[in-house]
DNA sequence: ACAAGTGTCTACCGATTGGTAGGCGCGCTC
DNA sequence: GAGCGCGCCTACCAATCGGTAGACACTTGT
């Protein structure tokens, strides 16, 4: 009975999910670019237009808001799955262009979930060691199971480590989409005239992946 | 006469020095270790067996605290840099192979160096910028020099975006060394007969970095 | 012997932190 | 229309933060 009349209106839920996720948002931004310790309930409040109090009625404490930050970013994430797996449903090369340009868009889309993403792994490796083995591990197991495939059928380099290429791949993508614009435009000459500090960023980044794992050097 | 006596005894200035270094290692690993905002003053004097006034003596504020740590961090790399340019000296594969060793070696040394270097860069992107500008910016000239001179050679993929490569293998350095213990451990199953996450990872990186450097994979 | 540092200490400060208690208004259900 | 729960509020709390003031020991140059 509830649920019939919460699912027809939503007129409180949709309130209450409104502000939850106002908070969620803010916090995440806020969380990414200053740090956890570095920002208070009262500036993400402030952001949100409410009072502290007020968010500690939706969080009942910091720390519980930091769990349901790194939570939601991590659902977005599983929510991009199948899309990950329609990717993978190709062969040779697209597919691995599908695979890894699913992922840079996932970062690219918002930077902030690489920067909390490698703010969480710097501030409680532990916690985040167990979520990832939760979280990606599977993804991480089928791209694994796709490169071993590639490598039986001749087209990826034998001597590729199917995990640790995915780490080190992982490692160059939200490492290089958390700190963009510091690394990046520190020592890419805007002057250049192969396009944006960005564009050769990704560019770059592809074709170190792609001529790493493919004994032909991929597509060149 | 004093230098004769300090350089002989050294028994104030010794102290002194003592004390400011202790400070600055303590600092370097609590600030890499939880973040800055996530240290206190506190914390660091009971660590190094002093008072948070007596710390506070030495330096004036927790912000000068923080450009000490990092000062002494970018010096020590400054020290390597001779190092480095005999590294440079070599040709071909070899040469290659000693500079990225440099690299990796200044951060498997101490890998607060690089927790430390990410967390700055997340959380002063600006100042990190022109700092890295300064420090590093020069060693990235003689490497992509170095690149370009391969590609004339035709030892070096005609691909490759010297500059773009180098912030990547940064990235995938720095990265790994810094966050190593969570995403490695977490999908490297410790079980294969690959050796350990740490050797298979380094392993990778370096095998990444070459194939997709050399036309002709580097030495497989 | 004595004045001038030098390094550390105790004691304190105002500001900010995460968190709590309790009141107020609104819309809902009987 | 009385009760009730939800969402937000004001007001307050103890703890901790970075930083300062000033006393005390000790060494050093004259």
């Amino acid at each position: 009975m509830v649920d019939r009349v919460a699912s027809a209106l939503a007129p409180t839920s949709s309130v209450v999910t409104d502000a939850r996720t106002q908070i969620l948002a803010v916090a995440l931004r806020l969380f990414a670019t200053r740090g956890f310790d570095g920002t208070s309930l009262q500036d993400i409040a402030q952001l949100v237009g409410i009072r502290k109090a007020s968010l500690l009625y939706h969080f009942e404490s910091k720390e519980q808001l930091r769990l349901g930050v790194l939570d939601h970013v991590l659902s977005v994430w599983n929510e991009g799955l199948p899309r990950l797996l329609v990717a993978a449903a190709r062969t040779g090369a697209p597919r691995f262009s599908s695979l890894i340009g699913e992922v840079i868009r996932f970062f690219a889309e918002d930077r902030n979930r690489a920067r909390l993403l490698l703010r969480e792994s710097l501030d409680r490796g532990e916690d985040m060691r167990m979520r990832l083995q939760t979280f990606v591990a599977p993804w991480v197991g089928v791209v694994t199971e796709y490169i071993r495939e590639g490598q039986k059928n001749g087209d990826v380099d034998p001597h590729v480590d199917p995990e640790a290429y995915v780490v080190q791949i992982v490692h160059m993508v939200v490492s290089g989409m958390a700190t963009a614009s510091t690394l990046d435009h520190a020592l890419l000459p805007a002057t250049h005239s192969l396009g944006s500090p960005d564009e050769r960023h990704v560019r770059e980044l592809l074709r170190i992946a792609r001529t790493s794992l493919f004994r032909d050097r991929g597509t060149p």
